[in-house]
DNA sequence: ATAAATACTACCTTTATGGTCGTGTTTTAT
DNA sequence: ATAAAACACGACCATAAAGGTAGTATTTAT
């Protein structure tokens, strides 16, 4: 049960266009240099974002990426979801003809219910908050930029 | 962000042998019937439960498989962990040398506290509420025994 | 026009999952 | 004793998903 690199970069990204909100659409070149991510990768990576509205891409000469939302109002549930598709951590693709009418499987409302947890917890912790937690702790140390 | 069919073969399993808690072993051919898991597959799976403490192996003719704990003992944190190792959705390898020593990831620290609440949460349901559950939505409706 | 930027499509490589198969070892009823 | 019935274990394999690369097309400021 793991959170996939698609997810964590996708959240790197995120935090790197918060870190370089200079009013100036930010490269996806520079992104790359900052996050350790190769260009052409980050470049497929950077669409599902913009997709799901997380992010702005201005095109041609002088474009870029910045943020489409406020940090304060982009959570880590929209963050990994827009990389990874619908948080569901079974996917009961078995059983649903037979059971899944029937709504009678117990393990099924058992993880059901997990995953609603998740998403919620998810769901309440917001970039701003990771921006902050690194500005307060990270900032100051000698962190490499990729490690954002 | 998927719950391994390890990890859910290892719930199906553990409630199976709740639900047919009869005073003698039950045989891992029954419970690979019931479960539509088969015989030589099973065996292998159920072995993690064992090395967990969460079974009790009778080897031997008329031998089999029991709970070693209560239902109301057995958390779905120690199942998962019991069949896919500690829960942890990010992994972390690529930093550690670098700022895991400087613990500065703002991202690391976020993932981290998911982590956490994941494993709190799961650690709070119980095998009996799953049974209890089933008992109470599952019995009466149509349901194949192998989608307890 | 053209240089600078993102958008898209197709493909490839590696790793993890989800299993099977065969054989060995232990226990117990007889 | 011994055969039958059970678990134990290691080697192997097929498939799918993840992770990543490369090349081409499209858009736009100047």
């Amino acid at each position: 049960m793991k959170i996939s690199t698609k997810g964590r970069y996708g959240l790197r990204i995120l935090l790197d266009l918060a870190l370089h909100d200079s009013g100036e659409p930010r490269l996806s070149r520079d992104i790359a240099g900052s996050q350790q991510i190769s260009e052409k990768y980050l470049s497929r990576l950077i669409i599902a974002l913009r997709e799901a509205g997380l992010v702005r891409a201005i095109r041609g000469a002088r474009g870029g990426f910045r943020l489409r939302k406020q940090p304060a109002e982009i959570s880590l549930l929209e963050v990994v979801e827009a990389m990874e598709g619908p948080l569901s951590i079974v996917d009961c693709v078995r059983c649903p003809a037979q059971c899944g009418r029937a709504e009678a499987c117990a393990t099924r409302s058992a993880w059901a219910e997990i995953n609603t947890a998740i998403r919620d917890r998810m769901s309440r912790v917001t970039l701003q908050e990771i921006v902050d937690g690194h500005r307060r702790d990270g900032a100051a140390a000698e962190v490499p930029d990729y490690c954002i």
